[in-house]
DNA sequence: GAACTTTTGTTAAAATAATATCAATGACAT
DNA sequence: ATGTCATTGATATTATTTTAACAAAAGTTC
């Protein structure tokens, strides 16, 4: 749990949207960019993202720009997808299903190991090649393979208590689906809390506002 | 078009949030919250939660704090959900199948009407009760039924030109899942992009960074 | 290779957001 | 009624974030 800098939330929030369009820049064949064109295309200001990329030292060159795939291979080691990251689905259930069908987990820095759910009936499916397991053992695969963060996609009532114990039992990380807001950040495990109707909420109000 | 006062976006943001959390309190019963209980509940300061609501104007009471059922009432107009909004969904593959089967968009003042999709073979079927209709009805039932906002779950390729062409056909809000960020800004139309991938990169730097 | 252009990294300034403070107000108990 | 306590709404302060500015470095052209 060391940090070398502080980097502030506003900045890594960005990281990931930066790391999206630099592959697609590359895909493109696109081979450098200044500041000032991805500026252009991310709707940002130059300033900004210079500063941006210079919170993890510069690897941009005066003159030339930022040499696409420098900054690729920068940002993704800087977002930790070199990695070798695992994890695991706890909760097979449709929205559960829908994530192990069709979410690229690879793209984001993740190897899905296999899935959980209490229902003995899904024992042994197989969704979008995962396949699902009983929850019974999952303390014991935690501590077999040591997988670094778990996925919630069980329901809310319980999400505080699962949530507790693979943590105690050493999962690192929690992407969080259940609805409920889970805080971990004190024992050191950050969460991302997903919560699609916020967005939808947030283009009501904008839709409203705009009339 | 009319903006009666300029509020900030990262208060805009928290707003959802707030009524989530207000709409539990009802549900447990709670009548009536301080700022600062509100804030201990949600890991914010009392002044700014005091600084968001008054925004829009105070509503709450001095040595009493905030009714709950007021707040509510106040929040869910403030995001516009009582406007009885409508919403139809575009490309009925996979992820756009899930939100029909589990999202519940009355929960954030939408209702959703139908779904299309280009495929004849979907034609005339339902998933969580909503029917799938052909893609070549979409301008006339546009036309005919004036739905506010497009939920775009096509493939990231179709993503511009289908956008463009429904607000043309009078959407008035578009809540993005193809993968392209959409900016329509300029004509007025709000986008939210929604990148599940952003967040899972977000969670692989912060386990990342706390090893 | 010298003049000129581009573009970064850095520092400074401006704008925005979050927090602290406190008088004023109303609830509540007696 | 009256005094005490709690709590807001508003203002002031502080912190953070974004934008602007520019010298220094590297590319480009002739």
């Amino acid at each position: 749990m060391e940090r070398k800098q502080e980097v502030s939330k506003a900045v890594i929030q960005r990281l990931p949207r930066y790391y999206r369009n630099i592959c697609e820049l590359k895909a493109e064949g696109v081979q450098r960019i200044s500041s000032r064109s991805l500026a252009e295309r991310m709707g940002l200001t130059a300033s900004q993202i210079r500063q941006d990329f210079n919170c993890f030292g510069g690897f941009g060159q005066q003159g030339y720009g930022y040499n696409i795939d420098k900054l690729m291979e920068e940002l993704g080691s800087i977002l930790g997808l070199r990695a070798g990251r695992t994890a695991i689905l706890i909760g097979a259930g449709n929205l559960g299903r829908a994530l192990l069908k069709n979410f690229d987990f690879a793209a984001s820095g993740f190897k899905l190991l296999c899935a959980f759910d209490s229902n003995p009936e899904l024992k042994g499916k197989e969704f979008g090649g995962h396949s699902v397991r009983s929850s019974d053992d999952l303390p014991s695969f935690i501590a077999a393979h040591k997988p670094d963060v778990a996925v919630l996609t069980i329901p809310r009532a319980n999400a505080p208590e699962i949530a507790q114990a693979v943590v105690s039992q050493g999962i690192r990380g929690l992407w969080n689906f259940t609805g409920e807001d889970l805080h971990l950040g004190g024992l050191g495990v950050p969460v991302e809390n997903v919560h699609l109707s916020d967005s939808l909420m947030t283009l009501c109000h904008l839709v409203t506002i705009e009339e």
